[in-house]
DNA sequence: GCCAACGTTGGC
DNA sequence: GCCAACGTTGGC
């Protein structure tokens, strides 16, 4: 019955939304609203489960890196950011009836004692298949076992 | 601030 | 269904 755990990186800029900002979240926990293209919408949506674990990244950051692990405490459902006229993130074409998008909560698990920046990922061959490396516009996008295992030893070197 | 890469939109 | 125009992402 054991499902098996799968990894994730997660992209945010941390001027719109940090990795400490989201340690000052109650339980740490927070929707991941506002994403709005459909590939990172599908992986959300219909593949990330409860208890999966995620690199948190910080984008267009100096430097841009890993920031820290969280995990996947609720799996999707609406993004309810898509319904309101005021904000940032609506989208008419969405609607409670047959919502377009959707969002998964998570929680913080560690943040790094350090940043695991882009430039070190490249330098790394066993990273060098990362999609991050490879299709870096992706903001939700998979990650190898491997690939997160290394992140982790990089980040208590 | 620039711009390459990529995604979306809409006219035809 | 093609593709030009446009918008966004995100490293630099």
């Amino acid at each position: 019955m054991a499902k098996k755990l799968r990894y994730w990186l997660m992209k945010s800029e941390p001027t719109t939304y940090s990795i400490d900002d989201l340690s000052k979240e109650k339980n740490k926990t927070t929707h991941w609203d506002g994403v709005r293209n459909y590939q990172a919408r599908n992986i959300m949506r219909d593949e990330m489960k409860v208890g999966d674990k995620a690199l948190f990244y910080h984008s267009n950051a100096k430097p841009p890196g890993v920031a820290g692990v969280c995990r996947i405490v609720k799996e999707s459902y609406p993004d309810f950011t898509a319904f309101d006229p005021k904000d940032k993130h609506f989208d008419p074409k969405s609607n409670q009836q047959e919502p377009r998008w959707f969002m998964v909560d998570i929680k913080l698990e560690k943040k790094f004692s350090r940043i695991v920046s882009l430039d070190e990922i490249k330098a790394v061959k066993a990273l060098s298949k990362m999609v991050l490396v490879n299709n870096s516009r992706l903001s939700v996008q998979p990650v190898t076992k491997s690939e997160f295992e290394t992140i982790l030893k990089l980040a208590s070197k």
